[in-house]
RNA sequence: GGGCCGUUAGCUCAGUCGGUAGAGCAGUUGGCUUUUAACCAAUUGGUCGUGCGUUCAAGUCGCACACGGCCCA
């Protein structure tokens, strides 16, 4: 029964599994007591610019561990690479040091396996800082081959589906999630330097609130009702505000029922920041000085190259209303065509936009920015002023209330950040959500719920706050250059085969 | 949802006009005590994504499906 399979299986994967009944054998096969003194990279930080010779009167000890990536034997003496968290450190291994039966044995090990090894520091002939091997050992038989040692692997859905696979071979994916880990932590450093406080609150919501999207929906037994995934934390994180905490952020998963592509996953990474006593102004001047420190840490510079454009952070953002964008970027366009309804559904049939019998001109003119405008932004530009139509939590603009003290950050074509002065008038959004509902009765399933519970807390009092969302993925791409939102998630998601 | 492209050895890829499957790496065997994509010699490995069809004959042509990529909605 198990011989048959194993004659299905692979002979290398067969061959491997034999080794490793050998091993078992013989002993413990998976041994969990060795200790490692040194990283690579430490070793080359530490000791790199040092000569053979030094290296050699300075008799350094070290211990090290890791997947063995290339091997280069010979007769009574080979070449090992390692490769660990940190990068490679080159190992040899002499039969004359370890003996014959222990070199015979490192022999038969294979390129994936993983060891431990202690010695002394040396430099190769050829400048190479190596350890020196006094003692092997095998930690982890491995047995599966690893992808082509020099060309890696390439296919994307392999790379997807076995991310492991793909961080162990492709050094640029190790350093793109490292980036994105390295931009989360810089992120939620900002924010605590400035006063605010990590919160989580609830992933599965009875009403799901706080953007205009479609969510998923669960089924919860022990209360035998049905409940969604949030969209979007921002109801809950104003709760907090009412409550007291006047600066709170939340870093975690979002959940949209929409289609997949290479700008939108199912689930995504959103930050989520609320500031009692500021506004949307303050939340510009914020949002570009956190981008700059971050590009500064992170990539060593303000500028850096996304899809062969140069973007710099480094000058003051570009800061324009949804009106003057519209005309800007299509010059043909007059300040009448986006006031009078009848002139912006003309254009906007013309071109090319379905529009439904309940958009107002506000939500024809959202279309109409996202259609004529935001796949030509490039360089970091705020928008503001986005209609009260389109905008259902923000505040309404003083000078006019068919806008919002609204922004949203666009670079390389790519909404990176949406943020406003909050809606603290109760009354105000009890009305907006009564057009929520409407609008999903008449079928827009990305429309609001009413959220009883939160108008509740408004009546009890928001103070004036201004609150703001990042899209921590497309961030990553941007600091990337990464052309699909798959290539930032560690584990996309994928039909299973 | 639509269009285009892809799927061949563990990995990276060739495969002509339809004529019975190839390379490099990895693996195996042998050699080699400062190599580094180690090298030298020999050698194993295939349900050509799945199914149906055309044909004397299909990796190759046709249709359907699956999965993926890119573009569009």
């Amino acid at each position: 029964m198990t011989e048959e399979k194993e004659l299905d299986e692979n002979e290398i994967v067969a061959l491997r599994k034999a080794r490793l009944a050998e091993l078992r054998s013989k002993g413990n096969a998976f041994p969990n007591d060795f200790r490692r003194q040194h990283l690579a990279l430490q070793l080359h930080e530490k000791f790199g610019d040092q000569s053979k010779e030094d290296l050699e009167a300075a008799g350094v000890k070290t211990a090290v561990a890791g997947r063995i990536v290339l091997r280069r034997l010979m007769g009574k003496a080979s070449f090992v690479t390692l490769q660990d968290v940190s990068g490679r450190i080159q190992l040899y291994i002499r039969q004359d040091d370890i003996g014959k039966d222990d070199y015979e044995e490192f022999k038969s090990w294979d390129i994936g396996d993983i060891v431990g090894a202690a010695g002394t520091l040396m430099k190769t002939n050829k400048g190479e800082l190596t350890v020196n091997v006094s003692q092997i050992r095998l930690l982890t038989k491995s047995l599966r081959p690893l992808p082509e040692k020099h060309k890696g692997l390439t296919d994307t859905e392999t790379r997807y589906r076995q991310r492991y696979l793909d961080l162990i071979v492709n050094e640029h994916s190790r350093e793109l999630f490292i980036k994105r880990s390295q931009i989360v932590d810089g992120i939620r450093r900002y924010l605590i330097d400035h006063a605010f406080m990590e919160v989580e609150t609830p992933m599965m919501q009875s009403i799901p609130g706080g953007a205009t999207a479609a969510p998923f929906q669960t089924y919860y037994n022990a209360l035998d009702t049905h409940m969604y995934l949030r969209v979007a934390p921002e109801l809950n994180l104003k709760r907090l505000v009412v409550g007291g905490f006047e600066r709170v952020f939340e870093i975690n998963r979002n959940f949209r029922n929409e289609g997949m592509s290479t700008k939108h996953s199912p689930e995504f990474t959103m930050l989520e920041f609320y500031w009692a006593y500021a506004d949307y102004n303050d939340l510009m001047d914020m949002t570009e000085a956190m981008l700059r420190k971050l590009a500064t840490g992170i990539l060593g510079s303000t500028e850096f190259v996304y899809n062969n454009v140069t973007i710099d952070l480094g000058k003051p953002f570009t800061r324009m209303t949804m009106g003057e964008a519209l005309i800007e970027f299509n010059p043909s366009l007059s300040k009448e065509d986006l006031q009078d309804y009848d002139k912006a559904r003309a254009l906007a049939e013309r071109v090319g936009i379905e529009v439904q019998e309940s958009w107002g001109l506000g939500k024809l003119v959202m279309e109409l920015f996202e259609e004529l405008v935001e796949d030509k932004i490039e360089q970091p530009i705020f928008i503001t002023e986005h209609p009260t139509e389109v905008s259902p939590l923000a505040r309404r603009s003083d000078e006019n209330p068919d806008v919002t003290d609204r922004f949203e950050l666009f670079v390389m074509g790519k909404e990176i950040a949406n943020g406003f002065s909050e809606l603290n008038d109760a009354e105000d959004q009890a009305e907006r959500f009564k057009q929520q509902v409407a609008a999903k009765d008449a079928g827009d399933d990305e429309a609001m719920h009413y959220d009883e519970d939160y108008i509740t807390a408004l009546e009890y009092g928001l103070p004036p706050t201004a609150g703001e969302g990042l899209g921590i993925d497309r961030l990553v791409m941007l600091f990337t250059d990464s052309a699909s939102i798959r290539d930032v998630v560690l584990f996309p998601h994928m039909r299973s085969k």
